[in-house]
RNA sequence: UGGGGUGUAGCCAAGCGGUAAGGCACCAGACUUUGACUCUGGCAUUCGUAGGUUCAAAUCCUGCCACCCCAGCCA
């Protein structure tokens, strides 16, 4: 057994010469903010954070990135974990970046001492002037001078609590000319008098992401600090806090681009707004693109991870086609989930030529290609339900499927001939009319047609309901006006809406999915991979139609 | 515009001076009691672009172009 060498991707060629060259130890961290479910953009990071970790025999921690107490809420907490473990990943430790705001305060304090930090009375109007532009350098602030004493004594007042919210920031003072903005003397801490989910009312002041961050990493011994490409311009702040604050341990801050999908809009602002003005039921809503959602509509943690591996880790800004997640999606369907018949939008077929009480047990596999899923039987009587799509009164050429004259068969049963059809005024086919052909069972004496319908036997029928997704935005339009800039998708999102994105409808299902576990899940043969929803009833079944098969019939 | 990044097929993405991997999508055919699955074949004379270096360039050098990120007391 060889190795397949897959070819190293960036982050990993960086691992590897830092084990050559610095240490063999790697590890690293997965920081989400608590604001937010987990969408397929956060599995992204998670497969890269978590798998660098373990493909090289390292730790990576859950620490949850939760210095801004004003956006953040425990409901979070517990549903990321849930998903990281969904996806089938194992942190070494929860943390809270708020555990360690008492070093961040002492660090604070130290480059205070240093000079390296002061604090500062400016607005946040004025500091924006202050800070100047793209192309003009800043200018200092009238507070940057500050005497160390005076310093230390206004940040510990700070604390205190006798400044109001904005009243005063501590900054770093580095460099107010410099090209990169980021450097222009940024916030270090702000005065927020709200509490804290995990710390409560201990604080009234808190450290931004650009000094918390890096603290966390140095102190826990991260090795590498993976994180998205808008984060590549605060490198240079995030070792400067580092160096700064005399860490010995200096982790390496390493930048990828983050996930984007056909289709698919990420935005926690965007999938809040759905949420909130209930434009979607929640956020498990199986049209949304969090991870809870996909785990709803069916979608399996293998096949988002094996779509992860495939489409690799780079710099370079990209959209992924999502046809790619569905085709990871059906290959994992296709091998391990059950057969069954159902019918989503039923007509009637009934066979003249068969005995009016006659029922028939038919054997069916449960798997083409995996006997060991063994076979389950179904009745057949007289009358059955067919896909309405599956009969045509004129069809189109190459159409194989059920027609005036022509003939199909009911899989794993017998070949019926259509003889007529019954339809009311508006030309809606209400019943169709066949005979079969006694001597065309299944498996014995193989008479071959061309087509071969799924069905559902009438008698014992159970009803169901069937809930087709779609995307949530239309595409049209989407790049077909391009004209202002300003037409972002979050403005205007609800112009957007595919009114189709969710089509509910009542069909038809064979015995054996009357009583199913939410979860479970199938293909529903011609139709496409469905699982059981969380609204399903004993009585009342739902499935979701995780995807639609590939069907290369141009009708 | 200053700084930081990125440009390889419709979409991802290998490639690291020796003559363009792989996947998705698509097309054609075989098989088929799922128009599924599976299988076979096709799909970049060219790597944003223009020059230069070299026996040899997607790879090195120079100029240009395009796109993305940064002017929160968000992360």
């Amino acid at each position: 057994m060889e190795e397949v060498k897959h070819p190293r991707n960036f982050i990993e060629e960086f691992i590897e010469e830092d084990i050559r060259t610095k240490e063999p130890r790697v590890q690293t961290r997965f920081p989400p903010e608590p604001n937010g479910y987990l969408h397929i953009g956060h599995a992204k990071a998670i497969a890269i954070d978590f798998g660098m970790a373990e493909q090289y025999g390292g730790t990576c921690n859950l620490r949850f990135d939760d210095t801004n107490p004003t956006r953040e809420d425990v409901e979070y907490v517990d549903a990321i974990q849930e998903d990281i473990r969904w996806l089938g990943f194992q942190w070494n430790e929860v943390l809270f970046g708020s555990s360690y705001f008492d070093q961040c305060y002492d660090l604070a304090v130290k480059l205070i001492q240093k000079g390296s930090a002061y604090v500062d009375d400016l607005t946040k109007d004025e500091m924006r002037e202050y800070r100047g532009t793209l192309t003009q350098p800043g200018k200092n602030s009238p507070y940057r001078e500050r005497p160390i004493a005076e310093n230390l004594d206004l940040f510990a007042r700070m604390r205190a609590g006798e400044f109001s919210d904005g009243a005063k920031t501590l900054r770093a003072k580095i460099d107010m000319s410099s090209p990169n903005i980021n450097m222009r003397d940024p916030a270090l801490y702000r005065i927020k008098h709200v509490s804290h989910h995990q710390t409560g009312d201990k604080w009234c002041i808190y450290p931004m992401y650009d000094f918390a961050h890096p603290i966390q990493d140095a102190i826990e011994g991260v090795t590498h600090s993976l994180c998205s490409l808008e984060y590549e311009a605060h490198r240079p702040l995030y070792n400067w806090v580092v160096d700064e604050c005399e860490f010995t341990h200096k982790p390496r801050q390493i930048e990828f681009a983050r996930l984007n999908l056909t289709d698919t809009i990420m935005s926690k602002r965007y999938l809040r707004r759905l949420v909130e003005e209930h434009y979607v039921s929640g956020w498990d809503d199986p049209r949304m693109p969090t991870l809870c959602a996909m785990r709803r509509r069916g979608y399996t943690a293998v096949a988002i991870r094996d779509f992860l591996d495939r489409i690799g880790v780079a710099k370079a800004d990209s959209v992924v086609d999502a046809a790619m997640l569905e085709h990871c999606v059906r290959e994992d369907l296709n091998a391990n989930a059950a057969r069954r018949m159902a019918v989503l939008e039923p007509v009637l077929v009934e066979i003249d030529n068969w005995p009016e009480n006659k029922t028939e047990k038919i054997t069916l596999e449960n798997h083409p290609n995996v006997p060991e899923m063994g076979e389950r039987t179904v009745r057949l009587g007289k009358r059955v339900y067919i896909e309405r799509a599956d009969f045509a009164v004129e069809p189109p050429r190459k159409f194989f499927r059920l027609k005036p004259d022509g003939e199909v068969r009911l899989k794993g049963a017998y070949i019926i001939k259509c003889t007529g059809w019954e339809a009311n005024d508006d030309g809606t086919v209400t019943k169709i009319h066949c005979t079969f052909d006694p001597d065309s069972k299944s498996g014995e004496n193989a008479r071959k047609v061309k087509g071969t319908l799924h069905w559902v036997n009438a008698d014992d029928a159970v009803e169901a309901e069937f809930r087709l997704y779609d995307t949530l935005m239309t595409n049209e339009g989407s790049e077909a006006d391009n004209d202002e800039e300003e037409t972002t998708v979050e403005k205007d999102f609800v112009d957007k809406l595919n009114p189709n994105s969710l089509v509910a409808m009542k069909g038809f299902v064979e015995p054996a999915l009357a009583d199913t576990e939410p979860g479970e899940r199938f293909q529903f043969m011609r139709e496409g991979y469905f699982c059981t929803d969380l609204d399903s009833q004993p009585d009342a079944p739902v499935f979701n139609r995780t995807v639609g098969l590939k069907d290369s019939y141009k009708g």
